[in-house]
DNA sequence: CGACTGATTGAACCAGCTCAACTCATGTGG
DNA sequence: CCACATGAGTTGAGCTGGTTCAATCAGTCG
């Protein structure tokens, strides 16, 4: 009983991954792991995927790994759009502010998730990690000269943004029309699903962001999912475990998240 | 003062185009007027402005006209996507829904925009036509057919993809952190803006949804809708005529929308 | 005309918000 | 090691923006 650090079974993986982590080899040119891409964890489920080895290698000459440590921002609404990136470790909020401060998530971007998949000249949101965050960069530029003439890669990121569209069809529904104890069941459900989708399926769903990102992103108040949080625990469909939920009872959840 | 019509100045045009409009042509093959694409009002503004005339030819082969009545439906949520399509007349509303009957409308497609533009094997939301409704249809085999081999059309449906994409999020934001007299200001707003692009730029804005839809659009019932309308009339911010309004001050409702 | 449908208005209600107190974990410096 | 500060989360109590329920009104159509 004497651990210096908290022996929490549930924190999500963070590692504090220097750059050039590598193997301490040296002479890395572009920050990256001596294979680059080819031992890549979350390629086979990002856009890469659809890459052939040869265009990988290509890839790699104009990415960049870098690190962002949580709470600092990738981007900012309405900047010029400079870079693209691929979300390789850790959790990015993405979000649209009003003038007075009123903030609405529109996505958390978890690992194999695509940054400026509109390609577009400036970002239509911000991006903060919310862990300690490693990131495959690309200059906007290199990015869109390597698509050109790789129609199965624009065809990739064409079907990720149509999966990113539809995605935020269901939000605006989640938004506009279900009730706080609806969203909230929503959420967790579909934050399982998606750490299942990088490996990471378990009734243990980490929850790294705050009570206020969780509310700024179902359109609610920090007390309100915090209450609401304390009334599925008392119904015994959830445990609040620190930093994040047990689901006791998935089914309910499903019932509530009511599709 | 014995007219048999209204006189309203507001209708927006919709046609009750039949088939074949056209000229009266007889042999008219796609059910189209007799020079497709070239005499199409909104080709300039839609995915086809990416196109040459000779890839205009091909695309007149595989496509067909087609009028839907308002009130019918082009597709439903979750059916096998068949067709995509390019909205030239009329209004369309997309649409998700919950079991119990609650509806989030997603968004109206005006003339000019592309349904189908995610090119995914099931449509992610229903479509039903506003107003009479005219579209250019495309069976989705001959469309994803006539796509590959022409990358600057892709690019050209992933740039439509990305403006819908930042719309959703814009939306998100609206329906998660705005209140209702925001919501109603932002929409008008937005709906002016959007026929001034299709060459309807006006102070009268068409509403040619009813309440409902507005409400569903907006994540607020029929009476806030119509609350807040008759709130903004009383402070002559806008005029609330039959089938639309008429926008008396966009300085105060831009405030509003607070961007 | 009467029936029907969509929109408006009124009045009561309530889900979620606001404001405020309290808890709990972590950190800091004396 | 403890006193104290800090920041995130929880809980309580009262309030309110928007909903719900119920008339009423205004066109439109047969």
């Amino acid at each position: 009983m004497t651990e210096p650090k908290t022996d929490n079974a549930m924190t999500f993986a963070e590692p504090i991954a220097e750059t050039c982590a590598g193997s301490g080899k040296s002479d890395c040119k572009h920050g990256r792991g001596e294979n680059g891409c080819d031992d890549c964890k979350v390629r086979l489920f990002s856009v890469c995927g659809a890459l052939e080895a040869s265009e990988l290698d290509e890839l790699d000459r104009i990415s960049q790994v870098k690190n962002f440590p949580a709470k600092t921002m990738l981007f900012d609404q309405g900047a010029l759009a400079g870079s693209v990136f691929n979300v390789t470790e850790g959790i990015v909020r993405l979000y649209k502010s009003l003038p007075d401060g009123r903030r609405q998530i529109v996505g958390f971007a978890l690992p194999g998730d695509f940054l400026g998949l509109a390609l577009m000249d400036r970002y239509g949101v911000a991006a903060e990690a919310v862990t300690n965050v490693k990131v495959c960069r690309f200059a906007r530029p290199a990015f869109l000269n390597y698509v050109d003439g790789k129609p199965h890669l624009l065809r990739r990121l064409h079907e990720f943004a149509g999966h990113e569209l539809s995605l935020a069809q269901d939000q605006m529904l989640l938004l506009g029309r279900r009730t706080a104890e609806e969203k909230v069941a929503a959420f967790l459900l579909n934050l399982q699903t998606r750490y299942g989708r990088i490996g990471a399926m378990s009734v243990n769903v980490p929850l790294p962001m705050s009570r206020q990102d969780i509310a700024d992103y179902l359109g609610l108040t920090i007390e309100t999912v915090s209450r609401t949080l304390t009334k599925l625990a008392k119904e015994k469909v959830v445990v609040v475990v620190p930093d994040g939920v047990r689901l006791l009872s998935t089914d309910r959840l499903d019932q509530l998240a009511a599709a």
